[in-house]
DNA sequence: ATCCATGCAAAGCCTTTGCACCCGA
DNA sequence: TCGGGTGCAAAGGCTTTGCATGGAT
């Protein structure tokens, strides 16, 4: 985890740059990334910057107005064993080790029933606290 | 999407480097990213250079001799709608749609009775072709 | 009046790429 | 031999950050 993303309980300014990005972002479905909510945002706020329009959506996804997908760690990481399998996140320490459960193969039929896509796999990752970061939030309370 | 990484049929070399980094990979199940690998492989082969590790973790992905983990595309993108849900993912152009399937909620349950995690939650998504892109394939053959 | 928020530019982190040389099959 | 592989360094894409100024409450 490189930032700090608590919601810690801090009043949030409902600035012009946040009301319209908040506003933006939820007359569309595409799932745009930063620098789309950027171009989207400035036809209407033409001096908005792109580092107000990164602060703000982290600052509304801390606070759950928005979602973020592409959740995780910013770098990519590599596993030695190709079998399939799923994987537990730690979010406070980013460790990850696998996770000892099947793999919903059937799920994927189930949605292919749903969807005009033509579904080829699924990735799956669980998030949690590990035991290690655990203990250590115990002992500081 | 931003690299071609289509199975051509290419003979892979068994390269020392390759093959360091495969067995390396395969003696750890700490799912390290590249410049961890990279530390992991300079200790039998001093001279190997980060690229090389790079290019190889993405041959031996390809070749489905190691798993990458972290998969989509690299940036991040955000959805104006919190409720939860799952999307889907077209391998081909990247674009991201809603998955209209329920949130496996009990899952969580499940995995939770079988790790010492504190399990807080998870995400899925689900990977296939659009609509748009299996008929641009079609048009081709 | 406070203190969070913003704009701008620079820096950062991870990853990819160009190029000349190298080497495995 | 010969076409893929490697090392090196430079470039690239996306994101974060330092700092002075601005603005919401």
């Amino acid at each position: 985890m490189r930032k700090e993303n608590a919601p810690r309980s801090r009043r949030l300014r409902m600035t012009a740059q946040r009301r319209v990005i908040l506003e933006e972002l939820r007359q569309v479905d595409s799932h745009p990334g930063a620098e789309e909510v950027f171009t989207m945002v400035r036809r209407r706020l033409p001096r908005i910057s792109l580092a107000t329009v990164y602060r703000n959506l982290d600052v509304l996804a801390a606070a759950g107005a928005i979602a973020r997908i592409d959740t995780g760690s910013s770098l990519k990481r590599f596993d030695g064993n190709a079998e399939r399998h799923y994987h537990i996140r730690c979010i406070r320490c980013d460790r990850l080790v696998d996770a000892m459960v099947e793999v919903q193969k059937d799920f994927e039929a189930h949605v292919q029933s749903k969807t005009d896509f033509r579904i080829l796999g699924h990735t799956l990752e669980l998030t949690g606290i590990c035991p290690r970061c655990e203990e250590q939030a115990a002992e500081r309370a």
